[in-house]
DNA sequence: TTGCCTATTGGTCGAGCATCCAATAGCGTT
DNA sequence: AACGCTATTGGATGCTCGACCAATAGGCAA
């Protein structure tokens, strides 16, 4: 065994990097745990350093909070919807951010988007980050939506409106996730791409065929 | 002055009326503050009593939050929605629903269900709460479609489905009204009306016209 | 190699929480 | 008017958390 008071031995690293490891590791934690678990004495556990030194870095717990979702929700959005894509591309971007939404690794996602939005009410630092991210979130769909209107293929009356009404079904068939996401009718489970359809003027049943397409191809029946 | 230890007067009431005075003291905070702040001292301060108190009836703190919400939501329900209603008044009564739940006073009720659905997370007790709160919600909707399908008004392709939808779209206009309700086009906020009118086959803008008169009629412009 | 800067430690402090329990006093019953 | 049941008190206990700070040691620069 070791000595009794055998000194731990100490890891320096650079602010950079130890800064990007503790919100990663928040990150982490608000995905599967919630974001009430990010704690000073969590965070330093998982990274196998003191409580003081996570807030060292983060004075006040609360920017931390912030931090990690702030990166969780962009991270996934980069996901989901690439900054970078190619062009011409607007109708398979779309079909492929449904897709991937559908899939269980956005049941996280959607989970931390409602914990945030709660936890928003008591937490102003956090609060804003929410705000932004709703914002990214939309403009980068109304930008795939303007998209795919100059290439003729949707014709909304209003992107802008029509990229907020497909979020606001896909938050709304989230929060039910978190109760009863079983034996749910698939007039339910389709809805948000029904809904765009409709918004699109695209033909019923369009966009569902190549979302189901897109979803095989990702997560090929294993 | 009162002398210095001065034997606070007690005030003994029968454990029926003690249990409701604390189950509806907690509504309230649940819904003007959140369920977090429901704890053991805030009730006991609020009622003006001792914290030792509280949890003689509510031993485990989990119970009293559950039960608030389930208090809360079940009466709101009974607002929107009275189990009670004058036959043949199915449209109405939908109408009636949109209308309230469209009014200020629901906002609290709809970020308290954002609140329970969150903290159901971590809180087995009121997450049974909450899904039987849904169900209770679900199935009154669902009855007011059934009645205006046998009126001939309505004509769903299947009622529970439509009754899921709607609410739905209305708990994804919650969440986001969290953040972001500030000039909101119509096409949104209208959209649960727009969503319900397409599913139960209503002609496109039958129902909001009722809405609109409904709500005009509840609180008349002041 | 030596020395300095600062990343990191290790402990402390107070606040807020649920939970438990013996003692007390309100109030209906007799 | 006296009694007994129990609603209610008052205090204690132990937990987790954020915040604070002086002391220490890692590693780059000279």
């Amino acid at each position: 065994m070791s000595p009794p008071s055998a000194p731990p031995k100490r890891v320096r690293k650079s602010p950079e990097a130890r800064r990007a490891e503790i919100v990663g590791r928040a990150a982490t934690i608000a995905l599967t745990e919630g974001l009430e678990c990010i704690t000073m004495r969590r965070v330093a556990e998982d990274l196998a350093v003191r409580p003081g030194l996570i807030s060292h870095y983060f004075p006040v717990a609360e920017e931390l909070v912030a931090e990690a979702f702030g990166t969780a929700a962009s991270d996934e959005l980069e996901e989901l919807i690439p900054a970078e894509r190619p062009i011409g591309s607007a109708l398979d971007s779309l079909a492929r951010f449904f897709a991937l939404s559908a899939g269980a690794r956005y049941d996280d996602m959607s989970r931390l988007w409602l914990n945030a939005r709660h936890l928003s009410r008591f937490r102003p630092v956090l609060a804003e980050r929410v705000a932004a991210q709703e914002a990214a979130w939309r403009d980068r769909i109304t930008e795939v939506l303007r998209e795919g209107t100059a290439e003729g293929v949707f014709r909304p009356e209003d992107p802008a409106v029509a990229a907020i009404l497909i979020l606001v079904v896909l938050d709304g068939l989230g929060v039910h996730a978190n109760t009863d996401r079983s034996n749910r009718p698939a007039a339910v489970t389709n809805m948000a791409v029904t809904t765009a359809e409709r918004e699109l003027g695209l033909a019923s049943g369009t966009l569902l065929a190549l979302v189901e397409g897109a979803a095989a191809s990702a997560a090929p029946t294993d």
